[in-house]
RNA sequence: GGCCGGGUAGUUCAGUUGGUUAGAACGCCAGCCUGUCACGCUGGAGGUCGUGGGUUCGAGCCCCAUUCCGGUCGCCA
């Protein structure tokens, strides 16, 4: 039965089908067929864009010719119709227009919809593979559109800010020299220079800190990024930065900048007030307490010290460590004693080990008493005191790790993490802002032996941390801070280093040669020489904070046409071979 | 790269100690139905059980390999 496809002649949509007039009137809309409903001689369609839904009815007496054409409606058809709004016998409470619905005089069919691979709009259920394989129709979704629509509004709300801020908007090159340090880069092979290669900017670090040589004093740009590293559910290989540079500024304005920023953004999509300013904690402090250096401070469960309640116990793993010069930690999980048995804090132990740990020590408080994993060690009164000195009480769970503290806090941290999920005590409704400051300069790597940089070699160390360069790297805090929400990096940023001397000096303590870093940096420590304002900057992962807002899950919820694990986009089937004319021309032998 | 989990109609799943013709729900197709809104009722079509190999009289089920998807660790200045 073959139908010919009707124009949208001698109509205009006067409406978005989710703002038609609840009060009466003619309108013209247009959008998706969401469902059809046939009941006889009357024909109920919902029609769908991306503000919502409204009803459009059909009567086979009122209007055959347009009954008949309504019968021919399927799932997915793109639809015209113009008709009148009238009050629904019953409304619908589940629908913002459910009050009122569209008696339909003119029914265009637009488009014709085969049989879709999955029900657009259920399909919660339904493989992520194969709706990113047709991300276009799973783009159909009202939770997705609402999810995008949110990203462009937090878009829309930092331009505001920071425009209104006196900060310029400059692009920087998407084709950029390679810097191998940190993440790996994405190239792009040069056709003209053989053998040369593009990379693709893990962010526009750079190009922002000579804008700032240049006296443009306050940038911003909604930067595209990328880093060729594997990917997880808050990491995409391609990303997008809200990317800002200010001159004469200091790191205090810049975490002033930065919550005014988020302040703005929170208010202008969810209409909720951020107090300002947001806590602050010490790197140090966050370590100590949480474990993490972007911790989850939604539940309490800090992480507490029981080194000296322990001290005279002659358990060996608690002996063992803090000789070594380490420490022993607990973590209390109020109540969490019911929970967890034997078999699932042995998972937990597991777990524990992924992370680094030798093993765990626990204490099950039940209504039993309390079952300690190292009784055996223990003297009359040594389980009260520990208890004591933790405020744990029966019912409760403590989890306590020894080992340096390079591995108790993360293993600890990691744990109420995991603890709090299974306990379900994090409040979803939250948003828990916290500035992390006084973040390390150097980051020692076990594999090569190394002092790295934590946050990037342009970094300003603190004035008073100067003089340890070299005597003690590992005390060296540095003028950079980072934006955390509710256990989720939002943010990076720091004071740079616009004294040559100093950034030649840093590039030395890093381990680079005079020769690599002319090569790699000469032309930004020439800069340099023509001397340069104070600036810092910091970029917000936009991404981040939009599944943030939206309570999304995956950063697919926010990326209208995201990659998979292997880096590879399903729908497209990217990334592909290329012609060997391609290749040829450009020099590139495959291996 | 390591570890863990998964792949059975279009979709989501079930499938007994290995045993006749692999089932259900939703979707799809056809018919009926005048107020539905997850409409309802009746009927129907639809499967190389991810792929390749092996064990067996016989494999969706057992074994090996491989591939794809997800999670996680490494990695992510």
């Amino acid at each position: 039965m073959e139908m010919k496809l009707d124009t949208m002649k001698g109509l205009k949509r006067t409406h978005y089908c989710g703002e038609v007039p609840l009060d009466g009137g003619e309108v013209v809309v247009c959008g998706f067929a969401d469902r059809v409903r046939d009941v006889g001689n009357i024909i109920f369609i919902n029609l769908r864009d991306r503000t919502g839904l409204v009803q459009l009815a059909f009567n086979d007496e009122t209007d055959r010719e347009v009954f008949a054409k309504a019968q021919q409606v399927k799932s997915e058809y793109v639809l015209m119709a113009k008709g009148v709004i009238r009050d629904r016998d019953q409304a619908n409470p589940n629908m913002k227009t459910g009050k009122v619905e569209v008696a339909v005089t003119d029914l265009r069919i637009l488009s014709k919809a085969q049989t879709t691979p999955f029900e657009v709009t259920n399909s919660d259920k339904v493989n992520d593979e194969l709706k990113l394989r047709y991300r276009y129709l799973d783009l159909r979704n009202p939770k997705l559109q609402k999810n995008l629509i949110m990203r462009h509004e937090i878009a829309k709300a930092a331009r505001e800010f920071f425009y209104s801020n006196g900060f310029l908007e400059i692009e920087t090159p998407m084709m950029m020299r390679s810097t191998p340090e940190g993440a790996r880069d994405y190239l792009v092979p040069s056709r003209v220079h053989k053998g040369c290669f593009y990379a693709l900017p893990q962010s526009p670090q750079i190009y922002k800190q000579l804008l700032m040589v240049s006296g443009y004093d306050r940038y911003v740009q909604i930067a595209r990024c990328f880093r060729d590293e594997d990917l997880r559910a808050d990491r995409q290989p391609e990303f997008t930065q809200i990317d800002l540079e200010m001159s004469f500024v200091d790191v205090d304005d810049l975490i002033a900048t930065g919550e005014g920023f988020l302040a703005h953004v929170v208010k202008s999509v969810l209409g909720k007030e951020v107090t300002l300013p947001l806590p602050r904690l010490t790197f140090a402090d966050s370590m100590n307490r949480y474990g993490s250096d972007k911790p989850d401070t939604r539940f309490g469960m800090e992480i507490q010290d029981i080194t000296k309640a322990v001290e005279g116990i002659e358990f060996p793993v608690f002996t063992g460590a803090v000789e070594a010069g380490g420490s022993v930690r607990a973590i209390v999980a109020e109540g969490a004693a019911a929970t967890y048995t034997r078999k699932e804090i042995d998972k937990l132990t597991e777990h524990a080990k992924g992370i680094g740990a030798k093993g765990l020590a626990y204490i099950r408080w039940t209504a039993d008493g309390a079952n300690c994993s190292f009784k055996k060690f223990l003297k009359d009164g040594d389980l009260d005191r520990i208890t004591a000195a933790l405020g744990a009480k029966e019912g409760d769970l403590v989890l306590i790790a020894a080992d340096k503290d390079k591995v108790v806090l993360p293993v600890l941290g990691a744990l109420r993490l995991i603890v709090a999920k299974r306990m379900d005590i994090i409040p979803a409704d939250k948003l828990n802002f916290l500035v992390i400051t006084e973040m390390p300069f150097f980051e020692y790597d076990d594999e090569s032996g190394k002092w790295l940089a934590m946050h990037h070699p342009f970094t300003m160390p603190m004035e008073e941390c100067l003089a340890d360069l070299d005597s003690d790297p590992a005390s060296v805090r540095a003028q950079a801070f980072d934006f955390v929400l509710n256990g989720v990096e939002l943010s990076s940023g720091s004071m740079r280093i616009t004294d040559f001397e100093l950034q030649q000096k840093m590039f030395e303590a890093l381990g680079l040669t005079d020769e690599e870093i002319a090569a790699k940096f000469g032309f930004l420590v020439d800069a340099y020489r023509y001397a340069s304002p104070p600036h810092g900057g910091m970029g917000f992962g936009l991404d981040r904070l939009a599944m943030m807002l939206c309570g999304a899950e995956s950063l697919r919820d926010v990326v209208a046409f995201p990659k998979v694990q292997n880096a590879s986009e399903l729908m497209s089937a990217c990334p592909s071979v290329v012609d060997a004319e391609q290749l040829d021309e450009l020099g590139i032998a495959i291996k």
